[in-house]
DNA sequence: CAAAATTCATTCGTATACAAATGATATCTG
DNA sequence: CAGATATCATTTGTATACGAATGAATTTTG
């Protein structure tokens, strides 16, 4: 009588009752980093086929030196989240291109102060339709309603 | 009587009532594309600070790998979303930590097979609790219904 | 079946992204 | 003021990420 001792895959919590509950398990597709490193690439993607010859990174430091005005090469990166290795290509590419010119600081000399040019102040004017495409695209599976609530909520863990 | 002609800065609209809308400005710190940049990198800096000597592709691969079985290493690059050329940097390093092998496929000499390894089998074991963790930290400034609600809008456009 | 098209993997080049180390300069503290 | 700290920028090394070109093998087509 009675019934044999636990074999594999079996456990007093089965026994009671509780079946099965499926372990809680782990679904790559359902984690936030895997939708995060998705929806980014998506949104990357479609940056590249409006905006082909500015990546989303040099778009975001020229269109933050268009709109903050001059300023440190670091305090540049923090304001559109790049470390100093980081700003420091992007700046490199954009001052190649003409969009920026960067100058020693006479008051510290540890700076460097970043200005945009004419060049670099048209280029952000004439991009901004296409950026605003860009915003369009990306989010237009979402309802205006769910495009903001996304917004908010990601800005929320951003 | 009468009024002046219309001079810089008015317009019809303005003359209509319909006030000064500011030009729908674009605000960097508004966009889709540089909110999911810097939740991205806020994620990756959480994965980095639990899990130290993998990468969050790395693991993906590693995940997927142990949840689907064998595949052909461009087919295991779809399933977690890199191309060719990434999927295949990534698959070297874990090749290197011993956690997969790759071998030639017999009946397709093009393909190449990919094993997951005891050791890679175990330490995807070992890491789901740490990749919860992980997630759950990611989402920590959310309530439990607006973090679902982010990772369905989110999945919508990845 | 033979030519064309496709697929798989590799390689090269460019661009983020970040840790860590370094040198120059500023600031703080005792 | 002098030594300790901190900040700014640079450099090096590693790891995604992707476009484009390439060669080998397979599949499709005419």
């Amino acid at each position: 009588m009675g019934r044999p001792a636990l074999s594999a895959g079996e456990n007093i919590l089965k026994l009671a009752g509780v079946e099965n509950e499926p372990p809680a398990e782990y679904r790559l597709q359902d984690q936030i980093g895997f939708v995060l490193r998705k929806a980014h690439q998506r949104h990357v993607a479609i940056f590249a086929s409006r905006i082909g010859d500015l990546t989303p990174p040099q778009f975001a430091a020229l269109a933050m030196l268009h709109e903050h005005g001059d300023t440190s090469q670091n305090q540049l990166g923090q304001m559109v989240a790049m470390d100093a290795a980081t700003i420091k290509g992007v700046i490199d590419r954009l001052k190649t291109r003409g969009f920026l010119t960067v100058e020693k600081d006479a008051s510290d000399k540890r700076r460097l102060t970043v200005h945009i040019t004419p060049e670099g102040d048209q280029a952000v004017r004439e991009l901004v339709s296409l950026a605003k495409e860009i915003t369009q695209e990306t989010l237009a599976p979402l309802s205006t309603r769910e495009a903001e609530t996304l917004l908010r909520l990601l800005s929320k863990i951003a």
